[in-house]
DNA sequence: CTACCGATATTCT
DNA sequence: GAATATCGGTAGA
């Protein structure tokens, strides 16, 4: 069980090495565990501590890369640290840092954080939503952040960006990270490419896609 | 806790 | 037309 004052605690915020999202996917989503992400888009500042991330490749169907590069998942395939941004099931906006070389079509989905700064705007964006479940999801985490696609493209680790990903000098033990099968794909479903935060209440209910085949 | 369902826009077949 | 890297509501165990 990870304690939960480490996950609030904040140290001197750090500029990334690019060098550590330069991993695959599923190393990159390891590595973004317990990091943080700032948001000062709007009046408000906001900022999660990520504990939960999925990894996507060019070579996996369940990827949103794998057929192709186009104009909207053209971030994927850039340098990595720069965020992709998708719009989804009609309503929903979902985050994800990009990852490996430049070329090659990958990126970590965010896809839950404990806010560590900005409860009261973030509740503004979630009304009526606990305390708990204000970034326990993708599109939730994007919400309480007031991420929507204008905000895909972006240099992440531009220390002046109104997004940006940070080191606060708290890292997870190698033995509180947890795998498991990605949440919500139908093809892929059983690659084990979804890294969380062992005991941490923020972390998202695992929901299998109701027709997930291999 | 699990299961189902509807809302909804973009992309793919 | 159909599918979807989701969520919030309701119903039931």
């Amino acid at each position: 069980m990870t304690d939960r004052p480490s996950l609030r605690a904040r140290g001197q915020l750090r500029p990334l090495d690019r060098s550590i999202l330069l991993a695959e996917a599923p190393a990159a989503a390891e590595r973004v565990l317990g990091l943080v992400l700032t948001s000062s888009i709007g009046d408000a500042t906001v900022s999660v501590r990520i504990v939960e991330t999925e990894a996507y490749r060019q070579d996996d169907p369940a990827s949103h890369s794998s057929r192709g590069r186009t104009p909207t998942t053209e971030p994927m395939f850039g340098p990595p640290g720069f965020s992709y941004v998708y719009f989804t099931y009609g309503m929903h906006h979902c985050m994800n840092v990009s990852c490996e070389p430049d070329g090659i079509g990958a990126a970590v989905l965010l896809r839950a954080g404990v806010v560590v700064e900005g409860v009261e705007a973030a509740q503004v964006r979630r009304p009526g939503s606990p305390q708990r479940d204000l970034a326990r999801g993708p599109a939730r985490l994007a919400a309480a952040l007031a991420i929507e696609r204008s905000w895909s493209g972006r240099d992440l680790l531009d220390p002046a960006g109104a997004l940006r990903l940070a080191d606060d000098g708290w890292r997870p033990g190698a033995d509180t990270i947890v795998a498991g099968p990605r949440t919500g794909v139908r093809h892929g479903s059983r690659t084990p490419w979804r890294f969380w935060l062992d005991g941490v209440a923020e972390v998202s209910p695992h929901r299998r896609h109701a027709k997930a085949q291999r």
